[in-house]
DNA sequence: TATAAACCCTGTAGCAACTATAGGGTCAAG
DNA sequence: CTTGACCCTATAGTTGCTACAGGGTTTATA
């Protein structure tokens, strides 16, 4: 009860296809067998599976992070300091990344302030701008 | 006084030499001109520039959409109307970001706890996995 | 039963935004 | 006058997909 083709497998992740194609040609989602026609069967198990790597992917985690993370998983009796090490190494460039973009946040609403029915000469994303950068010929 | 090297350009901005180039090639950066020997030759405004265009970058705009902030800014006196759009629609995907970073967040941190000594089969992150995708042979 | 729509297959090329490499030429210092 | 740091062009590689092209299959329906 739990065997489905390719398309019902990405429509139940949310994943296109090609995509799925795709994680099984570089390694990521293990091949599952065929029909006598050549179509892929899929199992509960790469439901599982696929369904944890479009969330991590979604979380930001790299495809090699991922990879790392299956791996250290499939030992399963280990312990999880290497995956500790991912976690924090990701939650450090994550925290950056929440800094970054509410700095970018408060930037554009200031923006959208002071450009209510201004002047593109008044934007502040546009500030340091006026190129012309084939300005003065002050040759040597 | 402003005129400098590629390689000094790039040190100035943080910007790689080929990325320099790159965005040349892509029209981004206008043309420099050029010594005899064909080294290029920058300007403060191109200084100014890249500037601009690496902070927006670094703040997730995409090329397009600098490419279109740097044309409505060659207006100079157009109703900063469509900056305003293109600035809101960035704010709208900016904020889904960071929503979407501080649960990455949050789980990270709750994935760093319960991970702490325990065994990867209790690691949250990997919870949804035990893939073993060639399990039971029940065949029709 | 035919036939069309909806699905599946492989393989390759394209996308963004760089980055790296190959194979050169130039310029400043010792 | 040579070494090393810099510059040049052109092309291929990277990541994580996405979109064809050019087929076969299965399913629904007339």
């Amino acid at each position: 009860m739990g065997n489905m083709t390719i398309g019902r497998l990405g429509r139940e992740t949310s994943t296109k296809v090609e995509t799925i194609r795709y994680y099984e040609k570089i390694g990521l989602l293990p091949e599952p067998r065929r029909t006598a026609a050549n179509y892929r069967v899929y199992t509960d198990a790469h439901l599982n599976l696929l369904g944890f790597i479009r969330r991590a992917r979604e979380l930001g985690f790299s495809i090699d992070d991922i990879r790392d993370l299956l791996r250290l998983a499939a030992h399963g009796e280990a312990p999880c300091d290497d995956i500790d090490r991912i976690a924090a190494q990701h939650l450090e460039t994550t925290e950056k990344k929440i800094a970054l973009l509410m700095q970018l946040r408060r930037e554009l609403r200031d923006t959208l302030e002071s450009c209510k029915g201004g002047r593109v000469a008044e934007c502040k994303v546009i500030v340091a701008l006026s190129p012309e950068p084939r300005g003065g010929q002050t040759g040597a």
